[in-house]
DNA sequence: GAGTTTGAAACT
DNA sequence: CAGTTTCAAACTC
């Protein structure tokens, strides 16, 4: 709701810099700090205001920059951990020993090994500091994931992996048609992604600090030095954050997610960060992540880990006012509610099909403490195929994948593949479940809670599994299918791509047991049953549109006990609204009268609502092309998609009231 | 755990 | 852009 933007908000603003700075306090600190405060050369590629505009035209190496900033923060706050830089007892850095063997990690890596020693005492350093706090991701299996390996994968020698390496670096390069790639990539490199709340809270922190020290280069070692003044500046954190920030952002870093730019935000980032949280957006599809991390969910154990794997951003992706919700109750209420259920786990937890509760749930129950990540053998995580990758984040020991390139030290290539999948498709990495957001201004506290829609960005193409398997990405997102879908026999229990939803299976159902002629009939064959369906909606001219109607899956209260359809989904959703629908199921006359009606008033908005709140907005286009064999009948998406959260009160009295453009996600338009 | 099925991603 | 291949997850046994 609300707190989403106060993070961000906190993060960007520029203002803050000259009003500290010209603040007596901040003379006076300056006066009695020895150190100078060092002013890089303006860099609009700046971590600061999460800048994704083009890189430098300097060259920096992923490596030392991260280099730097994680030796940096060790000089600094680690005087308690300075000393070793290996813990034999720990297991991330047995495993970093192994690897160390390795010459190519030696040498590909340098500083970093040093860095990585560094890390690794600071890790244990936080452990013992934060453990009630953080105690992630099942704990080491988080650290794990931390420690960057060399890809000799299980079973390759070391250097045939450097060999591998090169060998994808080059392809990867030579493929590149940006000029300044490595540039990107570098820039790209420092843009982490905070997968834990602390992660993020340290995030904060800095973008805080820039903004009142917005000259100062992350990599130029100023940050933390700056952090002493800065502290005055935080009368609430004073003290704490300082170290806080740094070892939680370090904590963040050493963490896998990677916060890969979001084509297209390169330019729009800085107002839009400035102007919102919606700044979050851009990246969003792969922060969200390392969002749900941040939530409590970090703080449990194996789930967490696991949540950071794409798959759970469904429910997270879903809004990112939630996320932020979920963002700033950690940093809010510290980390002690770790074990409390942010405004997001409820719904996925009443989501008995939602798919990341699914697999949750079978990873407490099931594996046990395994996150079980990727089983990549042949992509070497570099590739889409791979979960870990992506869903924008390293992979980690729990992964099982052979000649894993997806790794902290392989940053570059990972970068620069992500870059060229990029190239070829600017939304490879964005999230695939995309989440209308315009319930939170519209029913305002809840809608965190219950997002109104959402949607597969791409839509799914199930042939054999009617999209009730975990094959349908629609389904495994725990959304509905929609018009963008190309399903064959859609059943997706969280809304058909004809635009029923749960809540319409399940009237549909009551009205089939009882006396339908038609359901006895589709009753009879299953595929039967759903081309019938479909043609009976599509006799509709409501249902023309069928845009999908996902809301009942993130709704906290959508149990099947519970038919109540959320607001929005009761009301809105026009066509899909399955009790609508299967109201007038039979009546065509009627839904036709009510569908001319309903026409006249929803043309405008509803097209507005239901494209603009995808910030992946995909060209209505191709999906005409969705219609199923018999879906001649289905319309195209621009017609009267009717968008959930759209259009209220369908059902009451005709009378329909249009929620105005509400974009899904504002979150990309600066507002305030 | 091995084998099969499935559909997305990648390739041609 | 359509068809094919590759891939890894999901699923089944």
């Amino acid at each position: 709701m609300d707190t989403p933007q106060k993070s961000v908000t906190q993060i960007g603003t520029p203002i803050s810099k000259s009003r500290f700075e010209d603040s007596p306090v901040f003379n006076y600190i300056n006066s009695l700090s020895p150190i100078r405060p060092v002013r890089s050369i303006p860099n609009p590629n700046q971590f600061s205001s999460l800048n994704f505009t083009s890189p430098p035209s300097v060259f920096t190496s992923p490596h030392l920059t991260s280099s730097h900033k994680e030796s940096r923060f060790f000089k600094t706050h680690n005087s308690s951990s300075s000393s070793s830089s290996s813990d034999p007892t720990n297991p991330v850095e047995s495993r970093e020993d192994e690897s160390s063997t390795s010459n190519e990690e030696v040498v590909a890596q340098g500083e970093d090994t040093k860095d990585l020693n560094i890390d690794a005492s600071m890790r244990e350093e936080e452990t013992n500091r934060n453990d009630s706090v953080a105690s992630p991701c099942g704990g080491d299996t988080t650290d794990l994931s931390l420690v960057p390996y060399a890809p000799r994968g299980e079973n390759g020698s070391s250097e045939d992996a450097r060999m591998e390496l090169q060998k994808v670096y080059d392809n990867v390069q030579g493929k590149s048609e940006t000029p300044d790639w490595e540039s990107l990539i570098s820039d790209a490199s420092e843009l982490l992604i905070f997968d834990s709340p602390d992660a993020s809270e340290a995030f904060r922190c800095f973008m805080m600090q820039r903004a009142s020290n917005s000259e100062a280069r992350f990599s130029n070692g100023v940050e933390v030095q700056t952090m002493q003044p800065d502290s005055n500046r935080e009368p609430e954190s004073a003290n704490a954050i300082p170290y806080e920030a740094v070892s939680l952002l370090h904590r963040g870093i050493r963490r896998r997610c990677l916060d890969f730019e979001m084509p297209g935000n390169k330019q729009t980032n800085n107002t839009a960060c400035e102007s919102s949280s919606r700044c979050v957006v851009p990246s969003i599809g792969l922060h969200l992540n390392a969002i749900l991390m941040s939530s409590k969910d970090c703080k449990t154990n194996v789930s967490h880990d696991y949540s950071c794997s794409g798959k759970i951003q469904v429910g997270l992706q879903s809004s990112i006012s939630t996320l932020q919700d979920t963002l700033d109750q950690t940093e809010n209420e510290t980390r002690e509610d770790a074990d409390q259920d942010v405004p997001v786990e409820p719904a996925l937890q009443e989501l008995n099909l939602s798919s990341p509760k699914k697999k949750r749930v079978k990873l407490d129950s099931g594996e046990g403490e395994s996150c079980k990540r990727c089983n990549c053998k042949k992509s070497k995580c570099l590739k889409l195929y791979c979960e870990c990758f992506a869903a924008g984040v390293y992979c980690i020991e729990p992964c099982s994948c052979i000649d894993c390139f997806n790794k902290p030290i392989h940053e570059d290539v990972v970068l620069a593949t992500r870059k060229q999948i990029e190239s070829r498709n600017p939304l490879a990495f964005a999230p695939k479940v995309i989440r209308n957001s315009d319930s939170v201004q519209e029913t305002g506290d809840d809608a965190s809670k219950t997002p109104a829609s959402a949607r597969h960005k791409r839509g799914c193409n199930c042939k054999k599994s009617n999209c009730l398997k975990k094959y349908c990405e629609c389904y495994q997102g725990g959304v509905g299918c929609s018009i963008n879908c190309r399903c064959e026999g859609c059943k997706n229990a969280f809304g058909r791509k004809d635009g029923s939803s749960i809540v319409d299976m399940e009237a549909e159902q009551e009205e089939e047991n009882e006396t339908s002629e038609k359901s006895r009939t589709a009753k009879a064959q299953q595929n039967t049953e759903v081309l019938m369906r479909k043609e009976a909606r599509s006799d509709l001219p409501t249902t023309a549109t069928p845009i999908y109607r996902p809301e009942l899956v993130q709704l906290p209260f959508s149990s099947s006990k519970n038919r109540m359809p959320p607001p929005q989904s009761l009301l809105g959703g026009g066509s899909s609204s399955g009790i609508f629908n299967s109201q007038y199921l039979r009546k065509p006359d009627i839904s036709l009268t009510q569908s001319r009606i309903e026409k006249s008033f929803e043309t405008v908005a509803e097209d507005g609502a239901e494209e603009m709140p995808e910030i992946l907005i995909h060209s209505p286009i191709p999906n005409i092309k969705s219609v199923s064999p018999n879906g001649k009948r289905v319309s195209p998406p621009h017609m009267e998609s009717s968008s959930s959260g759209s259009i209220l009160g369908r059902r009451s009295g005709g009378r329909k009231l249009i929620l105005q453009s509400i974009p899904s996600f504002p979150s990309l338009t600066p507002q305030h």
